[in-house]
DNA sequence: TCTGTCGAGATTGTATACACTTGAGCACGA
DNA sequence: TCGTGCTCAAGTGTATACAATCTCGACAGA
């Protein structure tokens, strides 16, 4: 808040349609209010949303150049969906960037991102039997990581990541045992972040996204039949 | 009318507008027309190119979320600039992403991807002296080891990078001396790739393109004076 | 001369109107 | 009954019209 120098209050912060659009369809995708293969009509979401066409074409296109949904000319978009190749891939891609950004971390990470990082990984103690809660939890804690490497375009590319594996419905967590795995994992990374061990950190992150696919795979196994 | 039945030909290949405009726009932007910091207009380009702004904004649109263009609310867009760091943490990405495809190039590439790298390794032994040429030769080098990698995600987001990295003026090849080094460091990660040394290929290219780094950095340093 | 306020023009953001393509349903005939 | 062709509604692609906002310069007052 710019403090009250000026009389000039802000109602409107002007936020361009096309923007709350995008936020808006992006997170009915991630919550599985659209669902993919499922074809989303213009019309419809404009009406949803009380704007016309003209900002929800804008804000499609820009989810689509981030992989989230798929063009198909004159048939209109469908949200996308992944194959299970594309679901190793996108693993094998996490698995290279976690690690470098592990790595970067344990280089460049100052004390109070360190803090934050411990905070974080016991605060996820109290949330191993809420699947949800936690999946939450640790979002944060690698995009703490992410942060900590200090390189704005493996944030956006992890970020991105991110998104499109959101495509998988629900979470590994409800997995049996994993949430437990996983908070071992990274108790792993950030153990040795903290003792400034670069390959250790990168070595243990690839472990964690490849413990986290393999669990993930076996999710898709089940659904498959 | 829907005439004739067999010989279909798609005399209009329906291309949408937004797409030729997208095109368009990031050639001018390479080509150097649009400059970094410039700032483009919606209705100029919609009368360069003879189409009205609907599908110019679109294309604007996309080319943002790329990172080629930067928007300011009401305020139009400018060609994006890179600072100095900024070109630091592409380079940082470029490094690691470029060392993960040549690693999975060595475990994953065929004999028929493994010849037409050798082809082009040869054929940019004729440009040597070309500058333009060989960064065109080059790039397509790149790129097919980015392909022999076999993982879409890597392969676009290198793209993106080459993007990004294209608002940079010029080519490295121009330096005295950096194209036969380069040509070296070539050799060098197909050897690896060859030998199905996936580490050897990992490391040989991060070493490249840190070298490529290293020159483009001094060519920065010799223009800001 | 300097400073701040206030338009006018330019440019972006949004809505609406229109053109083109597609695909499903229906009528018709074998 | 099944195939075949046609019509037309639904929906996307594009253009145009209008509203909102910013920029920049002129001008009044100190």
């Amino acid at each position: 808040m710019t403090a009250k120098i000026h009389p000039i209050k802000r109602d409107a912060p002007a936020a361009p349609r096309a923007e709350l659009v995008e936020e808006q369809v992006r997170a009915a995708i991630h919550k599985g209010l659209y669902k993919p293969g499922e074809r989303i009509r213009e019309s419809q979401v404009a009406e949803w949303l009380g704007v016309s066409r003209t900002p929800v074409r804008e804000a499609l296109r820009r989810l689509e150049s981030e992989g989230l949904l798929s063009f198909k000319s004159w048939r209109g978009v469908v949200v996308a969906e992944l194959d299970r190749q594309q679901v190793i891939e996108l693993y094998a891609m996490r698995a290279i960037l976690e690690g470098a950004a592990a790595g970067l971390a344990a280089r460049h990470i100052g004390e109070a991102e360190l803090h934050v990082l411990e905070r974080l990984l016991s605060r996820a103690d109290g949330f191993l039997a809420q699947p949800d809660r936690l999946a939450e939890v640790n979002r944060t804690f690698h995009q703490a990581i992410h942060s900590a490497a200090h390189n704005r375009y493996l944030m956006e590319t992890l970020n991105g990541l991110r998104n499109s594996l959101a495509l998988l419905q629900g979470t590994t967590f409800s997995i049996a045992g994993r949430a437990e795995s996983a908070q071992d994992e990274h108790r792993a990374i950030l153990a040795a972040i903290k003792a400034r061990d670069s390959d250790a950190a990168e070595l243990a992150a690839r472990r964690h996204i490849q413990a986290a696919e393999r669990t993930r795979l076996a999710m898709l196994f089940a659904m498959d039949g």
